[in-house]
DNA sequence: TAGATTGTTAATCGATTAACAATC
DNA sequence: TAGATTGTTAATCGATTAACAATC
């Protein structure tokens, strides 16, 4: 584990793991503007970061994807499994339009949708539908902003659908680039680069000796 | 509508304006120190958001909370209400151990547990537990990290019961600020003030037309 | 008045990006 | 070689914070 990496870096480090390994069956080398596109951010922004964790690229080939995936896991894995849990997530839809409520915002939670549920239900006032009725919904209740988070595999589909249908602005936790029209105001969430960061930061108060007198040298 | 705020105002401003309407009923007035310290950020940081929305204050008795609501409406909300949807937020947690196993880090989704349910059911390999069973669940499986994303009322007794049972980190979705140990690494992701940034950003699109004048002019 | 707070500018800090020498 | 890419420094940009005159 590298210490004393910025939070910044240690997301995106998070972020170019997962792209690698995606294509890592297809390629063994990528360059750095290859890895920049595919997280739409520039080409340096992935040099600088490499650099800080001492990874060092062929000036040909670019960087080599099986060792690189390997390098960020040295760099910022714990050298054992940590557990995630996950509490209550389910209920952030009528968590947030309480809040909506009590603040006086102009904004209301006009609708959920879940991917698995058939019939429609009312859950305190927040009526919850099936997926299949989204477009249907939205276009009714001119719904103008969707909090997207979905598998992978279905997001861009329904993404795309609820464009169609009229939403304006998406805040995405699908961890999947949206692709979408200018006009559409998307806030990307990646709740798996946040995690793993909060991981790499509760590991360097674990090696708390090391890293603090790093720390303190340097400055 | 004020164009051309920068995002973290908007965000901060949807904070103030929450903050402010849980203190509605008690007091009158409030100083920048009081407020930035009930979002644990600098007074500065606070006259400064209000500069940009052209809010003043009394230099005695700081800001009339009332005005200063209606105010930030003023600055960041649609002149309508504009409504948002909630796509499959339940299967967050079975997602993001997917990706940590296609990823190969070292994170694992050991469990993840619900307020409203009693018993346990396993979804694809995750365990789902009650809340009540939580601290057994914590202390025998060695859980460190907890994403959190239940109710604000709830939110400060999970967490307390989760940091003595061991936890080390919290993904915290849960719009409370939460009291911890200094050893304990708290990430906030504040959905309602994102949400809030969202709108304001599709809005201003809506109103381009000033706005990128606005915006050339400036530069 | 003395003391405290606002409004605002300037300084600082950190993150992003441009630029380019070194390299193959 | 000519051309492209890395590694790294310097410049830029934006966000945060310090500082302080103005005010009551």
């Amino acid at each position: 584990m590298i210490n004393n990496l910025p939070q910044k870096t240690v997301e995106r480090l998070s972020l170019y793991r997962r792209a690698l390994v995606s294509i890592s069956d297809e390629k063994e080398n990528i360059h750095s503007h290859r890895l920049a596109h595919m997280l739409k951010i520039n080409p340096a922004h992935v040099r600088r970061d490499l650099m800080l964790i001492g990874f060092q690229g062929d000036i040909h080939k670019g960087y080599d994807i099986k060792e690189l995936i390997d390098y960020i896991g040295k760099a910022i894995d714990c050298n054992y499994t940590q557990k995630v849990a996950f509490v209550g997530i389910g209920e952030i839809g009528r968590q947030v339009e309480r809040h909506f409520e009590l603040s006086g915002t102009k904004l209301k939670v006009a609708a959920t949708f879940k991917l698995e549920e058939d019939r429609t239900r009312n859950v305190d006032g927040v009526k919850c539908y099936s997926v299949s009725k989204m477009v249907t919904v939205i276009k009714k209740e001119n719904v103008e902003i969707l909090v997207l988070a979905v598998p992978p595999k279905e997001a861009q589909k329904i993404a795309d659908k609820a464009i169609a249908a009229g939403i304006k602005g998406i805040l995405n936790f699908s961890s999947v680039y949206l692709k979408a029209p200018k006009n559409i105001y998307i806030d990307n969430f990646d709740i798996v680069a946040t995690v793993e960061k909060l991981a790499y930061f509760t590991n360097k108060e674990f090696c708390k000796t090391e890293g603090d007198e790093l720390k303190k040298e340097t400055k």
